[in-house]
DNA sequence: CCCAGCATGTAAGAGGTTACATGATTGC
DNA sequence: GCAATCATGTAACCTCTTACATGCTGGG
């Protein structure tokens, strides 16, 4: 359980509510740990009930009422608690790669337009990155803008891995003549 | 549901039974796509349902039982089906970036053994990758193996890519002083 | 007035994880 | 004889996704 810690890390950042934390799961934090309001209004309730984090309910006088959450004593001690404890190393599932291999079943130039998607979506995150980065980490930063930074250029870097690859991948099957389809043991 | 597509591939490639799936899920495929024995059954016995795959009994005169599969053309359809279809991007979730995060909250040198076991891991499968790469990649190769040889080299190249980040991230927690906790809200 | 955005949720179902269960063979 | 490996599964549980549901405010 994870998003739970996630969570928590994201409201010690900066106390919040659900919507707030939604939002920043399709932006900064979201790069590396994805989720849907749903989960986090359920993850949010859970961690509620278990005490880690206490709601603070601003009625909304104009607005909508806003439940903010900040991360309570015992929150705090769950978090060290699941830092100190080593991680498992994460099963990756990857769909694109799956249908890089499906490809040789059919005509490989099939998944051209698709790779070009990728290319195009690493391509717009990249740029995105790079102005978050000339934005928010130049110059000194503190140790948690410091820490903050190694994440965002494991981001970077991973943008800049996946588009290189992909057009690498597009050389290949653009250089591919459309195949007859391989034998089938069907 | 794109297990089910990775296991047609899979068995596309080689009619195989579900223990040896299982055992490929963690290995070659395993690098991209992961998953258990019990999920693999499940999905198998699915599938035979749905008639995408069909199974053949070989009764074990010395060994146990084996059920090979082979995909059928019902199968073929179905991933030529979803080999068409869009992907839509997958959320990534990696539980080592909310830890970095997370550090600032505490002692970020709690880290530094996280992060050696996370570099010595990367270290040990790009060492396996490339004796793989030099097995089974070398010289000239046929479609099909060329995009293997591509997916492979996705492999390589994020091995590596983590490698890296690890080392620098390395640097910046050895470089932190064990810092005072920072201010909570709580 | 209507639509976009703010703000919070419920419910059903698919997918994934963990624990349990069985039985045969091969090598020590 | 015992442990490891081969080989197949069931059951319970948790997590995640998708669809639905509600109501308010501000701008065109």
């Amino acid at each position: 359980m994870a998003l739970d810690h996630a969570l928590l890390v994201s409201l010690l950042e900066k106390p919040s509510s659900g919507y707030e934390l939604a939002r920043r799961f399709d932006r900064s934090i979201g790069y590396f740990w994805h989720a849907t309001h749903q989960q986090i209004y359920r993850v949010l309730a859970r961690m509620e009930a278990s005490q880690w984090i206490h709601a603070d309910v601003r009625a909304g006088e104009t607005a909508p009422d806003r439940k903010v959450f900040t991360v309570t004593k015992g929150g705090r001690a769950e978090l060290s608690r699941w830092m100190a404890e080593p991680l498992d190393p994460e099963g990756t599932r990857n769909a694109l790669m799956v249908k890089m291999r499906g490809a040789a079943f059919g005509d490989p130039r099939d998944l051209i337009a698709e790779l070009e998607h990728h290319r195009a979506t690493h391509a717009n995150r990249l740029t995105c990155y790079r102005i978050i980065e000339a934005r928010d980490f130049a110059g000194t930063l503190d140790p948690q803008r410091a820490l903050q930074y190694m994440v965002h250029k494991a981001g970077l870097r991973f943008e800049q891995g996946w588009l290189e690859w992909c057009e690498e991948a597009l050389d290949l099957l653009r250089s591919m003549k459309p195949v007859t389809q391989r034998r089938t043991t069907s």
